[in-house]
DNA sequence: AATGAATGAGTTTTCATTCAT
DNA sequence: GATGAATGAAAACTCATTCAT
């Protein structure tokens, strides 16, 4: 208590930081609690800040979860999508390059949550379904269905339904995810997504090619 | 107050029948409502008894969840299980009647209800996902890795990963279940769970098949 | 601590005349701290019940007011205006019988009290505002009206307007009250609205007197 | 930083003009969602300067109300009352003309807004309802009873009880306002508080004549 | 066995007020 | 003087669970 240590400030720094470090705060709680069980109270202290000023930055705790939803989409720009849909040719390489994208941005376990809290908490807060899938869904699934209809129509692949084969693309992953993060199942070599995705393309490539004679 | 006052009703319910009643009220009113929105005095009225009857049968809430979750999964015998891991040859028939019969039983709501809430709850009530890992996931996922595996072993199919491609197989029907009844995503010819698995099928078995040389 | 002693029940006794002992408790608090300022925690304390036990018999904070309103309003019957607007000849017999009515009912403290709770919540719970104004005001007013415009046009008083009029022969009594009760104010000879009235009648009556000539 | 580096601005706002912004605009928002409604930010807003500068001119929002009440009620001199209060005679004339300048005064909206906002907060802010006592009943009532004692003793009225027959003097304004603007109710003419004072003063005038022999 | 009245812990949200800058 | 970020206390409401009857 020498008169030289500065007393604790009742009110810390100020930063415009401060949303992201609530979204981090949040991530982390949801991810270990889910978010109906994780409280606002928690958000802010994990943040290191009271719970009002939460409220000073996001509306609602709904708000919270729908401000960790648009961080996570946001880097998925149109140019993505668009380089898909718009590929011309085997589909193969462009699906190969999709999926490994995937299987690049969904090994960070932080990048997983979302999507997971986002089913989880879908009946709850069905809004934040529908801003999951309008930026993501609604964009990702019509593109590869354009890709695979392209390959048909050339040749290039065999004639599959494209729109449900976008479900063969990608349920892969989906459930390997799901049966790893929500029911805690491992493979033998341990989760390693990149190792799904090969073997997946693996039967995938060789499943699209068009039948000789 | 001699027992001859009170006449015998000629019916009385039976109580062992009961427990049966809570679970197709609890049922009807999660599909409906979602499992955390349904309160146990909604489950009591439309089961046409008292919340403090419901709780003569289970003693909480997530225990008619449980409850649910087991008379879901009673039918799954280990015969089933066993007769696809101990499947020889060519394991594609076998997968086939495998998708085929999951796609039966998916067909109807009420059965794709029970793993919907399932992963809906899990951060809730891990215990009941582990029920359902168990029971379901825990069986089928082996099984699956076992005829695979046998399957490459004896070259009926080209050497893949059993333990990754069993997500490959299960896969799509789990992204299908989840963008229509989670993010109410439905193909052009309506949700069809059968025509997924035959587009799948085609693709999948083809993708198995021995690469020649 | 002897074993004779009942040990205290956790849950006490079921009464059906639990509403109303709710609505006495809240009335009390009411008038003590103002419906803003009583909490229902408050209220459930001062009913000797717990907190979830208001919300059994009341889906709200305001519902309790709105009891309160519908408990106080609901002795005044049809048969109570009807009388005053079907009255023929000089009015001021009926404006007389019908103040000293007045005058009785608000000599009760707990019957001034709902009066004055409206008009201080008024503009936080402007649906409590419209239940008083069309179960009392929407009556009184157009039964005073009407009695007048009879008594005008048979002669019997001087041509005045009926509906301003009504606020003449009311105005007084809500003046009394307000200053008494909001700001404390008491006339030499105490609140005594009985007092009040005859004073008022005396001039009212002689004000109502047709001009001769 | 010399004072010539920073030219002094033409026009600054002078500090002291501030508190009546932050009247004006609180004023403004309390006529339209009530004080209990109207947050200190968005006086704040409204006066264009930041929540701290408001706490700069009033130590609590209450202070706002305090200041408005005060503002409204400074210019009622103690001549006014005086006047009043020292008139020999008839007191009609006297208070004829006391109410309509009441009237006058009250047919601005923004004059009436005050005494309401008063009513409506007396429990939660009970010093503020004695300010308006002191300041305007506790002079306006003995006003009226000294008048009109002074007229029953001098024979220029009929024998009443003068601070009974204040209530009857004012109320109905009281009554009017408060049925208008707390319910809502409109006489078929409309508001006109001018009408509803000569319709009042009518009966008044001749309610109050000595009787005759 | 059955009822359903009662409990009470838990959560989101608001906002007057404070104070570091 | 002025700002506005931050605080923290308060309160309504929900509902799984209990238990007197």
């Amino acid at each position: 208590m020498s008169p030289s240590e500065k007393p604790e400030p009742k009110f810390r720094r100020r930063a415009n930081a401060r949303p992201d470090e609530v979204l981090d705060a949040a991530l982390a709680l949801f991810i270990d609690q889910g978010f109906a069980r994780t409280s606002v109270d928690q958000v802010a202290q994990r943040a290191g800040i009271s719970k009002g000023a939460v409220y000073l930055y996001f509306p609602s705790k709904e708000a919270i979860l729908a401000g960790l939803v648009n961080r996570t989409i946001a880097p998925l720009t149109d140019a993505l999508f668009d380089n898909i849909s718009r590929h011309q040719g085997d589909p193969r390489p462009a699906i190969e390059q999709f999926l490994r994208m995937m299987g690049k941005v969904l090994t960070d376990k932080r990048n997983r949550a979302v999507p997971l809290i986002v089913i989880h908490e879908a009946p709850a807060a069905p809004e934040i379904a529908t801003l999951f899938r309008t930026a993501v869904l609604d964009r990702a699934i019509p593109a590869l269905s354009t890709l695979l209809a392209q390959g048909v129509e050339g040749g290039h692949i065999r004639p599959i339904d494209p729109e449900l084969t976008a479900r063969t693309v990608i349920g892969p992953i989906l459930a390997h995810i799901i049966f790893y993060e929500i029911f805690g199942i491992e493979p033998e070599g341990g989760f390693h997504l990149d190792h799904l995705i090969e073997n997946h393309l693996l039967i995938l490539n060789a499943g699209l090619e068009p039948q000789k004679g």
